[in-house]
DNA sequence: TTGAAAAATGTAAGCGCTTACATTTTTGCT
DNA sequence: AGCAAAAATGTAAGCGCTTACATTTTTCAA
């Protein structure tokens, strides 16, 4: 009887099963100690496949499940992993959080997800909610926070990985892509058509960084083809297909017309598109557009757009590898993706 | 000394404070006993308002946070709730479920969100995962399951609330609105107009019972008018945009063409209305194309959609609170929450 | 066959908190 | 001032699990 769950004796009316089985009862019922029940559900391997056998026979009979809020107690892990993207209005980090919470759901693993608006502060607020969670490791955007952060991170000792950019300069957990290395290559592109007066949609670059690259990368190309960098028209807004459209707008009204629009991601650029049409302009003919991500958006656009490809998904896969070897004292690298470059209809040579 | 969390004597080197502080710190800190630390935190109504004070500035200076797992353990609740959506791809339940989730917030709780792909057997693993993962309360969308699940979460005493949908007479507390009604007044608006040859573009009605309900809602409102319901002409289509516009060449391309298409969602209307233009065809002087739900996309649409308004911030925070009650030992009352018709471009008069 | 090392299993001490119950203090009367 | 009831606080027993360590069983070389 040493390991029944309840120390009262066995009632001549048997309980009808109503309470949840735990780890004590499977241990009676197999006729074995709680220890090895808890191996064989934890680390099978260092069980007899016997005795593996009955254990797993007796969960399955009492139709058993751990209590999460235990096991993390005692093995002092919760496996929840938590994310804290800066908005989850539209489709932007959609698809690479979806992949990481794919890749932790595999592992066992539960994703705790938050938003900061874009704002420094809520994110830092965000970070000690999630870790008094309990988060075990933590997924962030870009690089671009508080040191008193990454201090508080450090001294907690909770893993966490940078996403959607990367830098191998700084010496953080990185997996993401250059987006000023990514911008300059659409932008040789657009330069090469012959746009020699440009503008840009980007999101506010203040509080955030891969904008800022975006813009810098931009810059970068016109500064290799000869043109005046200071020269580029940028227009920020926030990500919204309104602000796009309002954004163009105001790109078309200023002294010099550029005849090619970059935009810092497809949601601006279908705003843009739709300014565009609005103020009947053809594209590519009259007025080149150009977004970055490739979401779902970019190929069902009025006409589809040319964008940068983002490898999302398996951006979001390696960094809940790389957290989940980080977990494991293992010391994981910074993965750089490539990006590509999706030409569909909206870049053509510059007008005359 | 009682209530130091670590048994060993006070070292002459003083440790530097890298240990999380634990509640017994707290208390040692304060000068009082481990439960009135825990009262302050939980029921500070319950203690004196000079004890609250002298127990908050310790934890102030600890820096102090609970451990999430143990107060689940010990309380025997995890103050986390799930959500169940069909699918988080798109943005028809984002709304709602950021309301609901910054309701929960407001009230220090914690929501995990999973999506079940429109499956039946996958919204059934997931209810089960996110029970055994310890939710309190589950959000789940629409009446559709298998009677089983209703039994397990009966049996496990875990609080559900069905939204999207309401219907009195079942005995299920539900946060939603009428689908069909809806629906019906936007046909009879339709109907109005003089069409009398409609289409319909409807997400898969088999696995979801708003949707069936939507469609139900046109032949009301056809039957009422006089026409035969069996006329209508129904495209069953996954909701995205391309879809949407896949859908409404088939119907354009039938036998009969309809003047209007009323379409299950804005997402679906978005593809038809980006057919219908592909196709030369006015909106709404040559077809009339209505959506549901209202969500962003509808009123930046090429040609701003009508469709019906759903509230589903106040959905998402009505059903925050009857979960919240029902863990409380109270019997909310399910809310049917009003529609309303968004008239905006795309409902004109039928042709000729 | 034997015995030491390796593998499997058992024992029991917590993990950090909540809360029933016991005790002490305060309140509000008379 | 004195007393019973109410309010505040303290005591300590778990919540259900993991895991260090102790014990038993198995393995395998000599």
């Amino acid at each position: 009887m040493a390991y029944t769950s309840s120390g009262q004796m066995e009632q001549t009316t048997k309980q009808p099963t109503s309470e949840v089985p735990k780890l004590a009862d499977v241990a009676a019922a197999a006729g074995v100690s709680t220890a090895t029940v808890s191996r064989c559900l934890n680390t099978p391997d260092r069980v007899t496949k016997k005795t593996l056998k009955i254990v797993m026979d007796a969960v399955d009979r009492l139709g058993y499940s751990p209590n999460y809020s235990a096991r993390a107690l005692a093995a002092g892990r919760t496996n929840t992993f938590g994310a804290i993207i800066p908005t989850m209005e539209n489709a932007i980090f959609a698809r690479g959080i979806q992949a990481f919470q794919e890749e932790l759901q595999e592992n066992g693993c539960t994703l705790l997800v938050a938003s900061s608006s874009y704002r420094e502060d809520l994110e830092e607020e965000q970070i000690r909610t999630l870790t008094v969670r309990g988060a075990d490791a933590l997924l962030l955007i870009g690089y671009q926070r508080d040191r008193r952060v990454y201090e508080f991170l450090e001294k907690r000792k909770i893993p966490a990985v940078m996403t959607w950019v990367s830098d191998p300069e700084k010496n953080l957990l990185s997996v993401g892509f250059n987006n000023r290395k990514a911008m300059k290559l659409l932008a040789d592109l657009v330069l090469e058509k012959g746009h020699t007066s440009i503008g840009c949609i980007s999101a506010e670059t203040a509080p955030n960084d891969r904008a800022r690259d975006r813009v810098h990368g931009i810059r970068d190309a016109m500064q290799a083809a000869g043109l005046d960098p200071a020269a580029l028209m940028v227009e920020e807004t926030q990500y919204s297909i309104e602000n796009g459209d309002i954004a163009f707008r105001k790109l078309m009204s200023g002294p010099v017309r550029p005849t090619a629009v970059m935009c810092g991601n497809d949601v601006l650029a279908v705003g843009a598109l739709r300014a565009a049409s609005a103020l009947n302009m053809r594209i590519p003919q009259d007025v080149s557009i150009t977004g970055f991500d490739d979401i779902e958006l970019a190929s069902v656009a009025p006409v589809p757009l040319t964008t940068v490809h983002v490898p999302h998904r398996r951006m979001g896969q390696f960094a809940a590898k790389a957290l989940m070897a980080a977990l494991n004292g293992e010391e994981p690298d910074s993965v750089e993706l490539p990006t590509n470059i999706c030409i569909r209809d909206t870049l053509g040579a510059a007008p005359r």
